[in-house]
Formats: structure tokens, C-alpha cells, sequence
RNA sequence: GCGCCCGUAGCUCAACGGAUAGAGCAUCUGACUACGGAUCAGAAGGUUGGGGGUUCGAAUCCCUCCGGGCGCGCCA
């Protein structure tokens, strides 16, 4: 009995309802769809396993008091297969209870299904491209980044694990004044000279230029042109490695890395991707010349002004890059297109909005910007190395990657974050990643100490699980694929986090009202063996939640 | 000035338009010679920034005011 088989139960039952009002000469217009029949998992044990409102929803349209709808319903829902009892509570709430045995087989469905639990269809068939972090690679990649890192991968799993086809991308911006302004910083470094107007500050810089003489001894002898080029080419290398290192150590990985430069490179016809790109936009009709500049006529599409796309000196801005990597994507076969963007760039949504518009697609639904909050942590040691930031690295050796994961993971994008790091290093219930982490680690000490005394998984009757704890924790789990998908529409991996810290709560709880193992002398029953198959299935869904966090799952701590 | 985001317990934050607004921390009281006490049971803590509106029902949607953050280049 799947949450699913309930709501099509009750669609089933309304639809009769509709039915016999009709066949008495009523005249209900309701259009009502399976899918709206939305159950429930109440806040309160004592309202049940599934409560639905359906009845206060068709009320209007049946001309009825939603109680006595839900009663009518309720009596349908008693005779259901697998329904205790289904009773009428408040203004019309309808309070499902399952009998044992119906909710107690999920137990086994879960630990058959091992990894694939959780994950669903509600997104299948979408190809989705994700884009984020795309730090400029002039220096280490700071706090800010660290969010979207750990945010942005979350969400890629959580899409995938919905059925969804995910990219994702990091857009590197190596085209511009700042790899200028960044070569001849390193430069100037390598000279033993100050950092020049509009360089980079911090001793990483000089940590590269010694780096570059390492690789290029002779830098210094060559010609000035031939030497700021040769130092921005190889600090851009180096600096481009080492985020991408440190975003492997954080488990973050990107399918697809995009060269700004190579929008520009010049094909053998002498057309880049950004010119092709500004030629396509030019054929939708959204183009435009003023002052020597060509203008792209975003306001079309709700941005406050137009936007120069390329200079009257000749030279493209950066929107025009953007908008070659926007039909890039584009003819790359991905309709839905995701950019995590930080606060500090949501002045850009519009702009990007209206190239999709203004691209012949939909300004609304072929583009997605999820604006992330600022996050501040107090205490952090500032990066002397890169000019008083916090860096990623060091959030990282200071708190580890599970804590800094999760912890990221844990809020929704949408609002300011300030981290608590005393709390992160605490290894107690303080620190939600310990307090499910360690819920973990106890399944498997369960199942290391069932393996030893010899209970084992010969037999399994779900009629057993009886106790208030095992419902609720039975009832917890059944709502992990719901919880996924949920996440996956919202693009709110937080979800999951929320979730699986309320089950490892669930779990501790049964922990200490219902023993696997038997007592003393007590004689190895269905109840210890049934109750192992419930605890293998805890330790699934704790496994796989943290999964789409990029979190461990440890079987010791 | 215009635009976007936010305002919920002392703190950090939850809550598909649903029932008595929930967790953790901090505070107070309890439970180990029983599968890991890194745990559990309980108490206390609120005019959801203010005021209107929409409806069976609003922290959630709309309007307005107050407070905070961020953004408004032929920069990237």
C-alpha cells in the first residue's frame, strides 16, 4: 500500500461520489485530476498515517458541507485493502491509518530497491543544463563559491535522481581585462615589482609567478608582450587547476567545462560562436545599431534598458560571450537551461531572460535563475594567501567536507546564511551531519551485532511491526520518493536534508523502544528478523538521502 | 529613485494555501552493570516586523508602510 495506491483509492471513491450526484439529477461541474488528490503526512501521530483535505477542496462545487462529503468518503476508504480505518476530523480533514502488515512490506520494498529507492520519473525526459560556481580563474575560489559548489551539486543529483537528464557546467571567464589584469599581476610578481592598477592583491600571486619562473626560467628575458602573455597563459593553467582540485576534494563535479575564449576563436569560415551567435539574434529581429555600438533590444523582455552586445571600438562585451554560450547550450539539445547565480548578479536575470527571448525561446520557462543568498561565517580565518577572503580550502581542512556539505545543503538558497562554526565541530546532536551521520553508523552496528548473535533476514512479517515508533518510522520512509521529487521540482535540496534528519530522530527512537537483538536468553523470533529487514531499510534511505547531499554515509565513527 | 531578496522562539533556521506555526542550540528536570548515552523522555519559550485585503482556512497569495541585504557601466 503505496501513498499512490491511497490517492487513487480516494480518486476512485470521488468520482463515484461525482457519479451518483449526477445520476440523482445534480448538476456538479468538477474537473478534478488524480494528481490533485494530494495526501498528507500529518504534523500529529494521533491524526493518522495519511490524512487528505479533499473533502474541503470539492465542497463548493458539490453544494455541501465538507464533513459530510468527508464521511462518505471515509466509509468508502474503510473498505480499502490495507486501511485500518479512515475517520472524519476537523472541518473536513479525511485520517488515514494503515493496518500493520500494509505499511510494514515497504520494509522489504526498500531494501530491494537498495540504491534506486528514492528516485522517480517525475522528471523524465527532461534534459536539463545546469551552470554554476564559473569563478574567474584568477584566483582561489572563496565562501560564496563554496555555497553554490555544494548547492549546485546537490541540486544535480537531486534532478538526476527525479529521471531528469542533467550537464553539469562550469562557464570559465578566461576572456577580459580581469586575465589581463591578472597576467600582468603575476608579472609584475615574477619582477619582484607591486602589483600594478587594478591587479590582483594577495601572496598567492607570487606563489604563481614563482611557479611560472619554475616553468619558464627564461620569463624575465623576453620580450614584455611575449612575457605577460606567456605568464597569463600559465598562471590561467595553474589557477584553472587548482580550483578544479579543489572542487574534486569537495566532491563536486562538473560534466562540461566551457572556454570563454573559445566562444571567440575564430572558425575557418572567420566567424566565432559570438559572431554566429549575434547574426542569430540579428535574424529574430532583436538586434540593433546606436552610436557606433550594436544593442540588443532586451527591454523587449522586461529588462529595464537595452544592452550593448559589441562596442563602438570593435570589442564584444561580456553579454555577447553569454550569448553564445546561452544557444550553445541550446544546440547542444538541453530546452531547459538552470544558472545558479550569487545576489550580487541578480542584477543580470533580466539580461538573461530576454537573450532567451530574444533567442526565439521561452523567456519564462526555457530559463531558470536560482539567486543564492550571501553566507557569512564567523570566526573563519581570513586567506592572507588571496587578499582577506575566506577560501574553500580552508573552509575545508577547518570543518571537513561532510560538515561543510551538509551545512550548505541544509538551507535554502533564497535566504542569508550565517554558519555557526563552533557547531560544526561538535561530534553530538548539536550538528545535525553528526546527529544523521551517526544514526547511520548505528543501523550498521545493528546489523554487525545481528550477524554476530545470529539473527538474520530468513523471515519477514510485517504484521509484526506494531509499535507506535516502527508506524512512524515506517511512515517516514514511505515519503523519501515524494520528499525526492519534491526537492527535484523546487530545486531545494534542503528537503532532504530536513527529512532525513526528522528519520534519523524517527530512527533513535525506535532504537531505544524496540531491539533487534534478543534479550538474555531469549530465543531469535520473526519480530528480531522482521525488525532487522526495518532497520536495513532505515540505513537505505539515511544512505541514499545523504547521496544527493554529496554527504558520506560512515559505517563506523 | 527604480529593481530583486529577506524579516518566524533569546540564537541559527524549518513549515505543497491546511488541523494546536515546528526542529536544534542556549535554559531547566529526568533515563545507562540491556543492540553505540555521539542517544532518549519531558518542561519552558511566539500578536510569524505593523496595518489592510482575498477564502472554508494565510507565516505562505495581493496592496501598503517600517526595517535589513544586494544590484542598477559601451566593466567582467
Amino acid at each position: 500500500m503505496t501513498p499512490d495506491d491511497l490517492s487513487r483509492a480516494l480518486f476512485d471513491l470521488v468520482n463515484g461520489l461525482v457519479e451518483r450526484r449526477r445520476a440523482g439529477g445534480d448538476d456538479i461541474s468538477l474537473d478534478l485530476r488524480a494528481e490533485q488528490i494530494v495526501l498528507e503526512r500529518p504534523k500529529l501521530r494521533e491524526h493518522g498515517d495519511w490524512a487528505s483535505s479533499v473533502a474541503m477542496r470539492i465542497a463548493k462545487p458539490f453544494g455541501q458541507n465538507p464533513r459530510e462529503i468527508a464521511t462518505e468518503l471515509a466509509a468508502g476508504l474503510s473498505e480499502v485493502d490495507g486501511v485500518a480505518s479512515a475517520e472524519v476530523a476537523g472541518p473536513g480533514f479525511i485520517n488515514i491509518r494503515l493496518d500493520a502488515a500494509a505499511a510494514g512490506v515497504l520494509a522489504k520494498t526498500i531494501v530491494e530497491a537498495g540504491d534506486r529507492y528514492g528516485h522517480g520519473d517525475s522528471l523524465a525526459g527532461r534534459r536539463i543544463n545546469l551552470e554554476f560556481v564559473s569563478a574567474n580563474p584568477t584566483g582561489p575560489l572563496h565562501i560564496g563559491h563554496t555555497r553554490w559548489a555544494a548547492l549546485g551539486d546537490s541540486i544535480g543529483r537531486v534532478l538526476r535522481a527525479a529521471g531528469a537528464e542533467v550537464a553539469t557546467e562550469y562557464y570559465i571567464n578566461d576572456a577580459g581585462t580581469q586575465m589581463d589584469n591578472f597576467g600582468a599581476s603575476v608579472l609584475a610578481a615574477a619582477k619582484g615589482e607591486p602589483t600594478p592598477e587594478g591587479g590582483y592583491p594577495g601572496t598567492y600571486i607570487a606563489d604563481l609567478a614563482a611557479r611560472v619562473l619554475e616553468r619558464e626560467p627564461h620569463l624575465l628575458e623576453l620580450d614584455e608582450a611575449v612575457a605577460l602573455h606567456t605568464a597569463t597563459e600559465i598562471a590561467y593553467e595553474l589557477q584553472l587547476a587548482e580550483i578544479r582540485e579543489s572542487l574534486e576534494r569537495f566532491n563536486v563535479h562538473f560534466d562540461v567545462w566551457t572556454s570563454e575564449r573559445r566562444l571567440h576563436d575564430k572558425a575557418p569560415d572567420g566567424l566565432s560562436d559570438v559572431d554566429t551567435a549575434i547574426e542569430r539574434l540579428r535574424a529574430q529581429g532583436h538586434i540593433f545599431e546606436k552610436d557606433g555600438a550594436v544593442w540588443v533590444r532586451t527591454t523587449d523582455f522586461g529588462d529595464d534598458k537595452d544592452r550593448v552586445i559589441r562596442r563602438a571600438n570593435g570589442a564584444y562585451t561580456y553579454f555577447a560571450a553569454d550569448a553564445a554560450y546561452y544557444l550553445d547550450k541550446g544546440d547542444r539539445g538541453f530546452e531547459h537551461k538552470i544558472y545558479l547565480l550569487g545576489a550580487d548578479h541578480h542584477g543580470y536575470v533580466h539580461r538573461l531572460r530576454a537573450l532567451a527571448g530574444a533567442a526565439g525561446d521561452h523567456p519564462e520557462r526555457d530559463i531558470e535563475v536560482l539567486i543564492g543568498q550571501l553566507v557569512s561565517i564567523s570566526g573563519a580565518k581570513l586567506s592572507k594567501r588571496a587578499g582577506n577572503i575566506i577560501e574553500l580550502d580552508d573552509l575545508q581542512a577547518w570543518l571537513g567536507t561532510d560538515a561543510l556539505r551538509y551545512t550548505l545543503a541544509r538551507y535554502p538558497a533564497d535566504s542569508p546564511l550565517a554558519i555557526d562554526p563552533e557547531i560544526l565541530q561538535r561530534r553530538t546532536n548539536d550538528n545535525p551531519v553528526f546527529y544523521v551521520q551517526y544514526a547511520h553508523a548505528r543501523t550498521a552496528a545493528v546489523d554487525r551485532n545481528a550477524a554476530s548473535v545470529g539473527v538474520d533476514r530468513s523471515s519477514f512479517a510485517p504484521e509484526l511491526l506494531t509499535h507506535e515508533t516502527e508506524s512512524a518510522l515506517l511512515g517516514a520512509l514511505q515519503e523519501f520518493p515524494r520528499i525526492v521529487a519534491q526537492a527535484a521540482e523546487l530545486r531545494e535540496p534542503h528537503r532532504i536534508a530536513r527529512y532525513i534528519e526528522e528519520l534519523a530522530g524517527l530512527y533513535h527512537r525506535w532504537y531505544d523502544n524496540c531491539r533487534v537483538l534478543p534479550l538474555g536468553d531469549e530465543p531469535i523470533g520473526d519480530l528480531h528478523r522482521t525488525r532487522l529487514w526495518l532497520n536495513d531499510a532505515t540505513r537505505q534511505v539515511i544512505r541514499n538521502g545523504l547521496d544527493l547531499l554529496g554527504v558520506s554515509a560512515p559505517e563506523r565513527m
